[in-house]
RNA sequence: GCCCCUAUAGUCUAGCGGCCUAGGACGCCACCCUUUCAAGGUGGAGACCGCGGGUUCGAAUCCCGCUGGGGGCACCA
């Protein structure tokens, strides 16, 4: 049997990081096993829909690497891959389960219902629906109040007995028929529920193993009666431990980024991002936490996902981040970064435009380990572009020196930055040695107020390497508005 | 209110009856490296394995209860 797997979002807004967490753990177990990732959107819900969300859902797969086998626009016999675009065979199961007696219509309205809810909770009974419809009687009375309204469909539950569900990580979980209400298969616009819909597309796609977020859980023994009626064979449940926000609950919006694309926009890798993502409920051995995309693949099995729900620890990503920055080529981190120091509201300012990459190439070595996201590097390498620095004068003066002495040994590394011809590291430490000796300062302190008047900050990359970097000319031009900000 | 899941340091986790004086990682602290900041290296603090009962010669590991946490209970997915 060839795995089949599906990440079924519905386009309701932006890519959240739990929702692609389902979607990386799919593409894993299917790259994993040869078998095929299908995506599959679910859009029934036509009050929620946002337009442009299923592009930006499929731009955040992209963007992450996570290539699908069959969806939108697939032409293949188990399409379409919409389900806006299926609703004729979902009125067509559904009819046949009213034909089968195993559903029926309801004419009950949205005031009733809220009404018996309210009721049964008072009455410390499990909420739902009361079946009046179920019955012939309590469907002509539902009929009689409610003359023009469409009816729902909803399936007929037992009244007794036990359900159980197998999930792959939980084993068995059983279920009381008695609490589990009648729910709705079709609404009353013609769409199905999830409930329907799901069910009937995984059977319809051959979809082998089902792996989504345990909030699903509790709909489980409803899909398998569902399959029942069916006849189909239910595929392997898999549920996926939650991700919780720093307070415990649900990750959320209100806990700060919870889309991909905000962690797109904050800087982060993709490599990074699916690294710290497979970490989430799933794990190898007691050791291993760095992960390639071809790593994971190789090593992801289902049996190792875990059941309790994890914290999303930003502090990890961050370091994760820094370690894939770390990693990249030269060249390549220079690319990325790019588009970050050229973005009009963001980036260096517009007299810096734009970037010129060679110099840029030079000074990626300079800070790629002092990096964590990419969206720093505006702010980070701005002093290697701006063409006049802004200093804080208090500075300029090194710890042990009055304004005087830090005057000396600027004036004194302005004559010896003037002087030096070869401009290269090893030539400028040489002479700058030289010049805290005969200045009678510690290295430290002499460094120190260059390196503010060269780069208007106490924390930079080390410092010949950036005067090098920065080329004769700037270091002398500065070191000269030092002075007279001094 | 009803149902379900879950429980190892602040966080992610290893552990599936003796190898555990509970291992790794993030974060935190210290030291080393060092011209600053990072990165890197070394070391450290931090978990009576939520609590209470069992089972067993032996339990973080199995069972039960409690408590905590989470999720679900829509003509939302």
């Amino acid at each position: 049997m060839t795995v089949r797997v599906r990440y079924a979002p519905s386009p309701t807004g932006d890519p959240h990081v739990g929702n692609i967490r389902s979607a990386l753990f799919n593409w894993l177990y299917a790259r994993h096993t040869g078998g095929t990732f299908i995506v599959r959107i679910e859009d029934t819900d036509q009050a929620r829909l946002v337009p442009g969300s299923v592009e930006t859902i499929l731009d955040a797969l992209r963007w992450l690497g996570l290539d699908w086998d069959e969806g939108p626009g697939s032409q293949t016999p188990h399409g379409p891959y919409v389900q806006s675009e299926r609703l004729d065979i979902y009125k067509e199961h559904a009819a046949r389960l009213i034909i089968e007696g195993k559903a029926y219509e309801c004419y009950c309205t949205p005031a009733r219902l809220d009404a018996v809810r309210k009721a049964r909770q008072q009455a410390r009974q499990p909420t739902g629906y009361d079946r009046r419809c179920r019955e012939l009687e309590g469907a002509r009375q539902a009929r009689e109040e409610n003359p023009s309204a469409k009816p729902v469909v909803r399936f007929k539950m037992p009244e007794e007995g036990n359900i159980t569900v197998n999930d792959f990580v939980r084993g068995e979980v059983t279920f009381d028929a008695a609490l589990l209400d009648d729910f709705v298969l079709l609404k009353s616009d013609g769409y199905p529920t999830y409930h329907l819909a799901n069910v009937v597309d995984d059977h319809l796609m051959e979809i082998t193993h089902v792996m989504r977020a345990e909030e699903w859980l509790p709909s489980a023994p409803r899909h398998r009666l569902l399959y029942e009626a069916f006849g189909y064979e239910m595929p392997r449940l898999i549920h996926l431990p939650l991700i919780l926000g720093p307070d415990r609950s649900k990750l959320s919006k209100r806990h700060g980024a919870a889309s991909v694309l905000e962690f797109r926009e904050m800087g982060y890798l993709p490599d990074a991002l699916v690294n710290f993502l497979a970490l989430l409920g799933w794990s190898l051995d007691e050791s291993s936490e760095v992960f390639s995309k071809d790593d994971l693949v190789k090593h992801f099995t289902p049996e190792r996902i875990l059941a309790n729900p994890a914290v999303f620890n930003i502090e990890k990503l961050d370091w994760f981040n820094g370690l894939y920055i770390r990693d990249m080529d030269d060249a390549v981190l220079a690319d990325a970064l790019v588009p970050w120091l050229e973005d009009p509201e963001h980036g260096l300012p517009a007299n810096a435009l734009p970037v010129n990459r060679e110099y840029l190439a030079s000074i990626v070595p300079l800070e790629r380990e002092r990096l964590k996201r990419l969206s720093e590097a505006p702010e980070m390498l701005s002093f290697f572009f701006e063409e006049r620095l802004h200093y804080d004068p208090a500075l300029l003066v090194p710890k042990g020196l009055d304004a005087d002495g830090a005057r000396d040994a600027l004036e004194a590394a302005l004559a010896t930055a003037d002087g030096t011809d070869d401009w290269s590291v090893a030539e400028l430490e040489a002479s700058y040695r030289a010049l805290a000796e005969r200045l009678e300062v510690k290295t430290g302190q002499l460094f120190g107020a260059v390196r503010v008047a060269v780069t208007g900050r106490t924390a930079a990359p080390p410092l010949f390497d950036t005067l090098a970097v920065l080329g004769k000319e700037r270091c002398v031009a500065r070191l000269r508005t030092a002075l007279t900000a001094l």
